[in-house]
RNA sequence: GGCGACAUCGCCAAGUGGUAAGGCAAGGGUCUGCAAAAUCCUUAUCCCCGGUUCGAAUCCGGGUGUCGCCUCCA
């Protein structure tokens, strides 16, 4: 398989560090505040690039840190922390903010059907850990104090730069460096911040402050993954600075290359344009079923553009994606009735899954893989109508497709199965009780139940031989 | 000002040298008591200009346009 490494700007095969194992680190949320479906775009990512190592039969271990003390606005002494920020407009303190977001987060992440990763690690449980490798980078000469702030010594490190394309030169001559006197140079970034004003401290050998932004990625991809990782992920946005920071930070410290590949994700736009709030247009989750969407179409509409391809967000696309679940859901309702003679379906199966592969396997190409299912469908449609597919055939389709779902997670297999219990049995009885009507020409009759039915959400689809119903979406 | 990405049918989106996948939407037909679903058919020469090549959406050069990062952000 083949991924994009955002560092020598090419595509490289993949290839792990040990043999069967991945170890994956994906930037997480800061919890502030709700989420955004741009977040869980980057999130989306990251598990579907999980979800497909693990079809391939890898065992993949992933981290995800929670940042849950502020970053600063800016590298000065006077940056705004969020947390902060938002701890004073709620008047609460900001560990409670953190810890009510996390969960927020938690549950987002679950309604998104995205997969656990083995552990979310909070930043704030990390502060000794952070201290150390800062103590490590001052032995080392990469960092000076100074006024009981550390800060990074990057005329030390000449790589920085290498993975977002800049040079120190050109940070310089990019002018939007701001100056701040204390640091040797204008492009140090901050380490360890001696602040008073701020609320979160923690005591440290230079005194009572808190941590440099930066440093938890480092902290943690080591501490839980080890000091070379496979795979980083992140945002687009963190590529510069936080990336290379971090780079800058385990590498130093630990004398090792720090991530073998880097993927980093473009951003969701809205309308065309950057997501911001003072455009109105971010989106939670909670806006996108408040507007009687669900979150199966937001998550199949995120997965289905190319994660190194800005994605444009609009309704309409949203709905696009319902439609197109739709279609497949129909097409898995339609298959569960079946059962005509026999065809052998195995060997165009295998086919269609090796098709899948060859597409995921390069560089994650998402669209590819989705045409796979309409390839699929279409090809079994039309075996349906010739009566040639059977019960056992059928139940080799949706095993084909439930193996795919372990990787895209965007069709519901279930359906209709799940959750009825009696119910179930009595919309049946009325199928019944309407198929006896209309064979008595009963059109009054068989109509109302089928409008009675609708009202309750049930939509009922008369196929050749038997009547399927769904619940409608 | 610096760094980077992108430009393919009405919309979304694959395709990285051999004459354009797929999805949505639209139109027409089939099936159906009607409806829904299903199904079949129809719709592009790839932003512009120049070059390389037997041959380019795909490579090179130059335009134009859009977007992102450079301050916290996925």
């Amino acid at each position: 398989m083949k991924l994009y490494n955002s560092l020598t700007k090419r595509k490289e095969i993949f290839k792990s560090i040990k043999p069967g194992l991945v170890t994956m680190y994906n930037c997480g949320p800061t919890v502030y505040g709700i989420q955004s479906i741009g977040n869980y775009r980057s999130f989306l990512v990251a598990d579907l690039l999980k979800r497909y190592l693990i079809h391939k039969g890898y065992q993949v271990k992933q981290i995800m840190n929670i940042t849950d003390v502020g970053h600063l606005t800016n590298d000065s002494d006077a940056g705004e922390d969020k947390l902060e920020k938002r701890a004073q407009e709620e008047n609460k303190d900001p560990r409670e903010i953190a810890k009510f977001y996390e969960e927020a987060f938690k549950q987002d992440i679950e309604r998104l059907k995205i997969n656990k990763a083995d552990k979310y690690p909070r930043a704030t449980e990390h502060i000794d850990e952070m201290i150390k490798i800062i103590q490590i980078l001052l032995k080392k000469g990469y960092a000076y104090e100074i006024n009981k702030s550390i800060y990074y010594d990057l005329a030390k490190f000449p790589d920085y730069g290498k993975l977002s394309g800049n040079s120190l030169e050109d940070l310089i001559a990019g002018k939007r460096v701001e100056i701040i006197p204390e640091k040797k140079n204008p492009y140090d970034f901050a380490l360890w911040i001696h602040n008073p004003a701020h609320i979160m401290q923690w005591q440290s050998p230079w005194g009572s402050g808190y941590p440099g932004w930066h440093l938890e990625c480092s902290v943690m991809a080591n501490k839980y993954l080890g000091e070379t990782i496979d795979i980083h992920t992140g945002g687009e946005d963190n590529k510069f600075p936080h990336h290379e920071c971090e780079i800058a930070q385990s590498e130093a410290a630990n004398g090792k290359k720090f991530v073998n590949y880097w993927i980093h994700i473009k951003h969701l736009l809205v309308n065309g344009g950057k997501m911001s709030k003072s455009l109105g247009n971010v989106f939670s989750l909670q806006d996108i079923e408040d507007r009687g969407y669900s979150l199966l179409a937001l998550r199949y509409f995120l997965i289905s553009g190319h994660y190194r391809q800005n994605l444009n967000f609009t309704f309409e696309g949203l709905k696009a994606a319902e439609n197109t679940l739709t279609k497949i859901h129909n097409f898995i309702s339609q298959l569960k009735t079946v059962d005509n003679e026999k065809v052998n379906v195995e060997e165009m199966l295998e086919n269609y899954k090796s098709n899948f592969e060859k597409y995921l396997d390069d560089d994650l190409n998402i669209s590819g893989g989705l045409s796979v299912i309409f390839d699929l469908i279409k090809q079994s449609n039309k075996l349906i109508s010739d009566n040639k597919i059977s019960k056992m055939n059928a139940q080799k389709i949706m095993d084909f497709l439930r193996e795919i779902n372990s990787v895209l997670g965007v069709i519901d297999l279930e359906g209709n199965d799940e959750n009825l219990g009696v119910q179930k049995e009595l919309i049946e009885l009325l199928i019944l009780a309407r198929a006896e009507f209309k064979k008595n020409k009963n059109w009054v009759m068989a109509d109302k139940i089928r409008n009675s039915l609708s009202e309750l959400n049930i939509q009922l689809k008369d196929t050749e031989n038997v009547t399927i119903w769904e619940i409608k979406g």
